[in-house]
DNA sequence: CCAATTTATTCTATATTGTATAGCTAATGT
DNA sequence: ACATTAGCTATACAATATAGAATAAATTGG
């Protein structure tokens, strides 16, 4: 466990957006599933960016999947959380949530 | 509401600190706090960087207090979050709560 | 097979956050 | 006045956030 134990908050939503889209988790998919779900817009670079140092950092690992039948395009690259990943993930949220007991914020009431 | 709409990681931990510190927070309260709920260590100077931004933000405001009837020491600078602040940590919540929604993640049910 | 089109990734550059250490100030007590 | 205490400021640097432009790999039409 370095020194930097914490997800960035922009990581945190991107490791949560790959959880969520399991199987089926590149570039594209990640920034849809993050706008469809909070509204946020970010540029597909910044996604990338994050991406690749998760991906450093050990927390995700990636890996090119075949060209899909459709129209065209470049082949896409697919990304999970390890298992370094998930404490990350957990660590994270346990870090927030004891900080958030008891307070009575919008969204925390069951 | 500015490009940067969200709450850095440690900023959100700040804002929760002095949330539940109500009227008693100041730089060493906060530290405590963060220390006590999370187990995380961090520098004074790393709280006091992070509320200065959040306050020229307008996150925050704050104001000095009377001289405590303790020991001796200068007099501490008091923090309390304004609606802006608010707004803030709810859009932060509500932007991992809409992401984290239906995931079985540790802490996250009940 | 070549050019155009499409989808996706990589590069690069900059602003904002995270974090620590050292140094400075304002009270109090003697 | 001086030492001691508690707390705040200054500064510097590393890591994260973010966008835009450039590049690459597929597919299809001619």
């Amino acid at each position: 466990m370095s020194s930097r134990d914490y997800l960035g908050e922009f990581e945190h939503i991107v490791i949560l957006a790959l959880l969520r889209l399991a199987g089926r988790a590149y570039g594209v998919t990640v920034r849809q599933e993050i706008e469809a779900r909070t509204g946020r817009e970010v540029s597909i670079g910044a996604i990338y960016a994050t991406l690749d140092r998760l991906e450093t950092k050990g927390y995700l690992k990636s890996q090119f999947g075949e060209p899909t039948p459709e129209r065209g395009g470049r082949s896409k690259r697919f990304f999970h959380v390890t298992a370094k990943g998930m404490s990350a993930v957990n660590r994270t949220h346990r870090a927030v949530q004891s900080m958030t007991q008891g307070l009575d914020l919008i969204g925390s009431h069951s």
